[in-house]
DNA sequence: CCAAATCTGATGTACGTAAATCAAAAAATG
DNA sequence: CATTTTTTGATTTACGTACATCAGATTTGG
């Protein structure tokens, strides 16, 4: 049987009151008789069982995810993961809410993080616009004791305790050596396709591409970035555009969202030539493209996992508690026709 | 606030004795007064408060792990990955027993099933060897209302709960397309090394790999199975021998375990001729080798994932509470040395 | 050495559920 | 209708922890 309290204030000669103090970090233990009991709990290898502690404090979780308004497939789908968790919040105790605050602007963010501060939360997610005053903004919220962890799009040289999303420079190396492999040694030109170049996880997968494509397939040259703002349409009119000036392009590497509008564009060019081409971000439009060969490999990160994956880390860091690494990883998806869920 | 069993015999007009022999389905309930009570639980949306109730039952979970004694690298890290979960059994209420049974022997396994069945544990998981009496074994377990995950290898037909590993079909697609595009559409022979074809993951993994392969990749020609039985040194004998006498293989499936001596030929046959290897799991062997060029890609089952996937299934099924699916699918993890963990 | 401040113990209640006991009520049986 | 059987209620204890209160002990400071 696991040790108890009880079995700590015996070890420890003190009283139950005594340990709970020590427990609880409340005052009014001499220094002497906190290390004895400390000793004790070492000793006996005591846990606290969280189940009866939560129990007892009726501790509820309550945490906000902050969201940028972003009329994409992506971003849909990770707020219907977070209210699939708000499902959940009775057998998980957590408390959540989402605020959606305008895309790539920080100040918005900062002003929202300030507001989110004052009600105490026991943690925060946001998906993090990359520039100083929010990464200020989170280090004010960490030193006022609350978890914070980013999601998809990190937040580095921050004090934020946890990052749930993939390494977007592995993803675009990833990406080249796909694209690379599949055109296997041929010459020609390659299309790029970002939202924005603001964006950090954007910039970090083009990084992650270029460096690979340079180092290990200099028979491919790439055309200057197109920025799609992740719209549709300005997508479709950018690929159509440049497939109809550029007749060395044999493939494309979308690194961003409004794939919708690059996969309109690729079909009405379906006759003219082969070419070879990896998205991001699995949804019916680019799932459909892969099955019917527009598309030869998505890279996908799995917005449900990151959610899950954020409120498991929030609520052990505000409790203080460890967290299994390899569990929390993101990692990447690969899909292929062949292997998708 | 969540309504308690308080608020279910306030509102069912009965006592909390009576709430409490419906939920735990104890007898001395008149069919009216049970219907009254189960009416309420749904009207007020009441979920147990599985914390508490475990908390009140000093419920641990003692679940048993099945596995085979097989001396390869996936194998001990399965085993590893098991005993990491019982050093989180103190916190995660679990009672782990880790048994090992002879590998491929129906019978074996079969007698320890019944022995585990003898225990009455609240779950268990193994690793299926595919025959009709370890699924006679299965479905007797699953009668007596023990909850049962196969773990890796799968026993469809059974009527286990759940399968915690990978879609091994779709495993050896995605090896063939990768392979095929690798190769980007030249032609000549594959040599596939597997364990053996006796067990079904291998099985699988051969079909859903030729079917994509005639399918799609006609100019690549499949040379027989080489069975290695997942041990280096019968792989290093086989790979090397079919290098030396078949000029035409330009690609190398290894679908099973004993990569060591696969990776041990290639080296040895380096400076020769190119070939484009795909393997399974990622070991200290083949992430070297994926790194030094020796394999492209590796398919690989994350075995932690799987482990607390199937913990958690078990514990689910237990209790009779719902699990969820995207959580508990087990991913194909494709890596190429950019995107390692 | 006394008073004040600080520390410690003892005790009780609470959280939401499980499980047991015993009494009381209702229903079924003859 | 009386008796037996079944069903229901009331109440209590327990699980492991949190938290509050109050009395008593010990340590400080003057």
């Amino acid at each position: 049987m696991r040790p108890t309290v009880h079995d700590i204030a015996a070890a420890a000669g003190v009283s139950l009151a005594t340990v709970d103090r020590v427990l609880n970090q409340r005052p009014g233990v001499r220094h002497v008789t906190r290390e004895k009991v400390e000793n004790a709990i070492r000793d006996l290898g005591y846990v606290r069982d969280v189940a009866a502690a939560n129990l007892a404090k009726g501790r509820v979780y309550p945490l906000t995810f902050i969201l940028p308004a972003s009329d994409n497939s992506f971003m849909h789908g990770l707020n219907a993961e977070i209210r699939a968790a708000v499902a959940r919040s009775a057998t998980e105790r957590t408390d959540i809410h989402i605020v959606e605050v305008p895309a790539f602007d920080s100040q918005a963010l900062v002003r929202e993080l300030e507001t989110v501060a004052a009600e105490k939360p026991a943690g925060v997610a946001l998906v993090a616009t990359d520039a100083p005053d929010v990464r200020a903004a989170v280090d004010r919220l960490v030193h006022d004791g609350i978890p914070v962890v980013t999601l998809v799009s990190d937040l580095t040289g921050s004090l934020r305790h946890h990052y749930a999303g993939v390494d977007n420079i592995a993803a675009g190396r990833t990406a080249a050596r796909l694209l690379g492999r599949f055109l296997g040694g041929a010459k020609g030109e390659l299309a790029i396709l970002a939202g924005s170049m603001l964006v950090r996880d954007h910039r970090e997968r083009l990084e992650g591409f270029a460096s690979v494509m340079a180092q290990e397939f200099p028979a491919l040259h790439l055309t200057p970035v197109l920025e799609g703002r992740d719209d549709p349409e300005v997508a479709h009119m950018l690929i159509a555009d440049a497939l109809a000036r550029n007749d060395g392009i044999i493939g494309i590497y979308s690194l961003g969202a409004g794939n919708r509008g690059l996969i309109r564009a690729l079909k009405e060019k379906a006759v003219d030539r082969p070419l070879t081409v990896i998205a991001h971000e699995l949804t019916a439009h680019t799932r459909a493209a892969l099955l019917d060969g527009t598309i030869d490999a998505i890279l996908n990160q799995d917005a449900g996992h990151e959610v899950r994956s954020a409120i498991r880390v929030l609520k052990a860091k505000a409790d203080g508690l460890a967290v299994i690494d390899a569990q929390e990883r993101i990692r990447l998806d690969i899909f292929l026709k062949d292997n998708l869920p």
